[in-house]
RNA sequence: GGCGGCGUGGCCGAGUGGUUUAGGCAAGGGCCUGCAAAGCCCUCUACCCCAGUUCGAUUCUGGGCGCCGCCUCCA
């Protein structure tokens, strides 16, 4: 049973569902501007939280937000001279390419923010008919004062919050901590109607709604990155708790993606896009070094550290190479048991300790690597399928067998020939020639193995 | 100012009151190999500073220094 930390009670939680699926919601991106890395983290993060859980039995609903209007898309819309209705699409688009290249796997439901505007409306409405929102001269806010447990994510009483807040009260909000539901639209902007003027949705209204509409109340997992803790999560939460619904049973956040030790964000302007990322590594490599940092942990993501991880990530590949090859001739009857899967899940149930269960992997790659090196076929098929479904339970799926072109596979065999004719040069040519059609060249007691 | 967190070997990054090592990458040596690749074996080595608790602390407590996140849009 995979337990994880719980921002709402500072402890560990069980992650199981109730009756039905595991529901689990995850705050989306706001699609202004291409993905970057640290997207990319969060994505990967509550991807493996979502294949573990499915690689163990559990059935999961994934809820994933876009937010596809909001004061950023405007803003690139108006200085780009187009539609926001265009700059929102074509940065979902972009989106999804990235993580279509990143093999994280699309969320079941993606509600647009867009498509919930009435829903979002009623909810307002209700919030101010129950006289805890109120309405002023540039939008709807919540008065937070009158939640009862605000804070709870922030773990900071609202008194503190209320005296560290850096904003200045406009004058149109009561209290400084008090936040926007509905953002009355200025002359030019989109706008939905609502009983208090044409306007948009405030961005912590759009997840209350679209989760509970999607999940229900009670969902079990709400997650996303440590920076959406506070306001975001605590606002989305206090708008529940106001309306006396049952909201997200447990709470995770990711570490950030930091740059020279700060924050990657768009804001702070020093982000790397993931698409480039993707381009440069095999996506696998970003993958496992997000799986060797703890998912709670702020993590600094480089050049180096990614070619760490794509040579990390050769050790797998080979031994799925080394195993597929052996798979035809191997012994019949029952391999002895690892005891890997055992371990494996040990650690990742404790609060997905994902750097331990890689390094249990590892360790077993080279054991597997061992033991068929010496010749004990059994133990080392044994530890090495292992090894590579744990790997594959959090997406790190060897990459599939290259297709060899008939060209290649024949001068492997004029290699072959060479080799067993003792013709060093003819051999050592023609590997040159494999090398240069971009294959890897290895060889093996079945003779040149390919691959790219 | 408030709240939360961090400081580990050449690099990344776990973990632990002591006895046997995280793991990956890099480096060096060896084995295997026609050469190479892959693989295996071995080696290197750490716990920010100070004080305290303890038979013993990198691990607990207190203080200090440094760094980061949140309190504003942000994954």
């Amino acid at each position: 049973m995979l337990r994880l930390h719980d921002t709402a009670t500072g402890s560990l939680a069980e992650m199981s569902a109730k009756n039905g699926p595991f529901r689990l919601y995850v705050c989306g991106p706001t699609v202004y501007g291409p993905p970057h890395i640290g997207h990319g983290r969060f994505t990967l993060v509550y991807d493996v939280i979502r294949r573990y859980l499915e690689s163990g039995g559990t059935t999961v609903r994934h809820v994933s937000n876009v937010t596809d209007i909001d004061d950023k898309i405007i803003e690139r819309a108006n200085s780009e001279r187009r539609p926001w209705k265009e700059v929102a699409e074509e940065n979902e688009a972009l989106w999804w390419s990235a993580m279509d290249r990143m093999g994280v796997a699309k969320p079941h439901v993606v509600p647009h923010a867009t498509d919930y505007v009435e829903e979002m409306v009623a909810l307002v409405s209700e919030l101010v008919a129950r006289g805890i929102a109120y309405d002023s001269e540039d939008g709807v806010y919540l008065s937070v004062a009158h939640v009862p447990g605000y804070g709870l994510l922030a773990q900071q009483s609202l008194e503190s919050l209320r005296a560290g807040a850096r904003v200045e009260p406009t004058g149109v909000k009561r209290s400084p901590v008090d936040f926007a539901l509905w953002k009355k639209a200025k002359p030019g902007e989109p706008s939905w109607p609502s009983p208090y003027g044409p306007g948009r949705p405030g961005w912590h209204t759009e997840c209350v709604v679209m989760s509970l509409a999607l999940l229900g109340e009670g969902f079990e997992l709400h997650g996303g990155g440590a920076d959406l803790k506070f306001p975001h999560h605590e606002n989305e939460r206090a708008q529940a708790v106001a309306l006396g619904r049952r909201f997200a049973d447990h709470w995770a956040h990711n570490g950030l993606v930091e740059v020279g030790g700060a924050k990657m964000a768009r804001s702070v302007g020093n982000v790397t896009s993931l698409e480039g990322l993707a381009e440069a590594h095999d996506p696998r490599a970003y993958r496992l070094l997000v799986l060797q940092a703890h998912y709670r942990a702020p993590m600094e993501v480089r050049e180096a550290h990614l070619e760490a991880a794509s040579q990390a990530l050769e050790r797998l590949d080979s031994l799925a190479r080394r195993i597929e090859e052996s798979s035809g001739d191997g012994p019949q009857g029952t391999l002895p048991a690892s005891r890997l899967p055992e371990r494996f899940k040990e650690r990742m149930d404790d609060d997905l300790d994902t750097p331990r269960a890689m390094a249990l992997v590892f360790e077993a790659i080279r054991s597997a690597n061992a033991s068929l090196a010496s010749g004990d076929r059994p133990a080392g098929l044994s530890e090495g399928r292992a090894a590579l479904s744990c790997a594959a339970a959090v997406g790190l799926l060897p990459t599939a067998v290259s297709v060899v072109a008939k060209e290649a596979l024949h001068l492997a065999e004029k290699r072959d020939q060479a080799r067993s004719a003792r013709d060093w040069a003819a051999a050592d040519a023609l590997r040159q020639q494999l090398v240069q059609l971009g294959y890897r060249v290895e060889d093996t007691p079945a003779g040149t193995r390919l691959y790219r």
